[in-house]
DNA sequence: CTTTATTTTCAGTATTTTCTGAAAACATAA
DNA sequence: TTATGTTTTCAGAAAATACTGAAAATAAAG
């Protein structure tokens, strides 16, 4: 195996590894990585080979991908079988992810704190008192926060970034 | 089960739940919420009268929380059993999670970045060129976000947010 | 010291998540 | 239409993760 190749192929596994510390499986990890360093579109089946993998399990990570926005579906002219291609500019994966994880992430929590505060609005003991008051700071705070990263990853351009950074020192 | 009790069980529960998506597990996520919830702190033994959880489990997870800082042990006069309580105080949440974050996944995905990029950099081929390029372009990314990260998590205020979200709009 | 209370550890078990492989569904070509 | 290539689905298997319960370790009390 050629230096490059090895190199890919230390980044691809790694970022496998990565991937479970995250919420996401390796495999879905592995292609990503993979595609993210392939210089052209691959098909499932290399997918398969190239990460010894089943073809259910490169088909149902492939399709998370493509419902992520992470990749994409090209044809290859006079192929047949789907090739797949990631998105490149690192922004875009930015803004991606970050919406994923307001989606899966920060907006259940929110609504279950909304919930709770709602049904405990009404109540006159001191302590429902001080427990509504603990469940509206939390979420005062994750909605905040959640509409900073709206914004930001609503931006066409990362220039914004040091911007940010420059508010803060 | 009063009013009262059940919202707070209801949030304990469904935290528990939210848990999961996050990378953390239900009891850990449970011990949080129950611990947040609570007016006074309480023994591992109530915990586990409380959650249904065994004493190995309550045990395990809540020295977890403590190494995270969000909780601590507190000691009750006349008592010999320890007592844990939550940290209140919504900034200083966030600021713990954001720094476990950073630590746990943004800092080991720079490290790997940061380690093919190094090995990619002396090779000559064009292919090798664009690992190069795209694998620094994310590191750049990651870093910077690292560091916007980690001067949000290490002031003491949270008004800094609010400046944040003007800056955006 | 001995006894009793409390915490910690960890082997074994249970649960959840991920993956495989083959059959079914679908699509194109002949 | 039938044959052939490709994708999708999903039941069962494998792997990873979380939990239990009891024994061992530690700490305080007598």
């Amino acid at each position: 195996m050629s230096e490059l190749a090895e190199i890919k192929d230390n980044f691809v596994t790694q970022w496998g590894a990565l991937g479970s510390q995250w919420g996401i499986n390796r495999t879905m990890a592995m292609i990503h990585a993979l595609l993210l360093v392939s210089p052209k579109p691959l098909t499932t089946d290399e997918i398969m080979a190239e990460l010894s993998v089943s073809r259910g399990n490169a088909n149902t990570n492939l399709r998370d991908l493509v419902s992520w926005g992470l990749i994409r579906q090209v044809i290859v002219k006079g192929e047949r079988k789907d090739h797949y291609e990631a998105e490149k500019d690192t922004w875009k994966i930015f803004c991606i992810v970050a919406r994923e994880r307001k989606r899966r992430e920060t907006e259940p929590a929110s609504q279950v704190l909304k919930d709770c505060i709602e049904r405990s609005k009404d109540l006159k003991s001191v302590e429902a008192k001080e427990l509504h008051k603990q469940l509206s700071s939390l979420n005062d705070f994750v909605t905040l926060a959640n509409s900073i990263m709206e914004k930001v990853a609503s931006k066409e351009q990362s220039s914004l970034l040091p911007k940010i950074l420059k508010v803060l020192s």
